[in-house]
DNA sequence: ACAATTGTATTATATACCATAATACACTTA
DNA sequence: TAAGTGTATTATGGTATATAATACAATTGT
């Protein structure tokens, strides 16, 4: 488990999952928390993967699905920057919990548990 | 998507996750719900790989998990069977339900929100 | 105009995982 | 002994992930 400050943020990669994604999720909850300002111009693609001593490519790849989400706005020789729109952040938060919900909706239902226990069980879960 | 009958079960198989996966689930739901009797005989490894036209290493890699999970026993020469024990199928459905729970968790305080507003979100689910 | 810095694209290579296929072995029962 | 169990092994192919090296395209600053 590698933690890496790069400037504001600290990125946290492991091999759990594809690099890309964990970039990819480290942005979106830095932008949802306000931790990066809207319009802020993100570090360059060989910059960023020199940072997380990870290959340009991966890096690459997670801004461009952030561009995909509208998160993030690219210009050729220009750089990379957060979008300046509150309202695609709002957009995107929402669509992600959406899918964070009916995922666990089904994974919950698929081992025979109803709806009153799940919410039982969410409430009773830690949240630090 | 492929829908497969097979003596009482049915089985849904699909290309969005591993093959081995979606049979250890469909196993885990159905004995969950209780509909396969606790001490059945399940089909031979064999057999169910010629019913779900699916190759016999990869149902073999199924039943040596969920043996692993306590929820088959198999003996060789004499086949595979359910668990006889209620007591491992609610150790197992605990142990499926706080691991959902807790992933469900991560990945909602990734994009940013607190435990009240998952919990309405989850009120709000469809539960089908 | 030119150099430096951006994002972008391409090709090659390595590794891991998933799935299939064919075959053989080990154990139990009828 | 034959038939039906689970189990193990080896080979092959496809896909996803990640790295590496290189080149191209667009913009900015000097």
């Amino acid at each position: 488990m590698d933690i890496i400050q790069v400037g504001d943020l600290t990125f946290q990669l492991d091999y759990s999952k594809p690099l890309y994604e964990q970039i990819i999720s480290q942005f979106r909850f830095d932008i949802a928390q306000g931790n990066i300002p809207l319009g802020t111009r993100t570090l360059s693609v060989r910059d960023l993967a020199k940072e997380l001593k990870v290959n340009p490519n991966t890096v690459m790849r997670a801004y461009q699905e952030l561009e995909r989400d509208n998160l993030f706005e690219t210009r050729r020789g220009h750089g990379t920057f957060v979008t300046s729109s509150q309202k695609k952040v709002d957009e995107l938060q929402r669509s992600l919990a959406t899918q964070a919900v009916s995922s666990f909706v089904t994974s919950i239902k698929s081992i025979g548990f109803t709806k009153d226990s799940a919410i039982t069980l969410i409430e009773e879960a830690e949240w630090n």
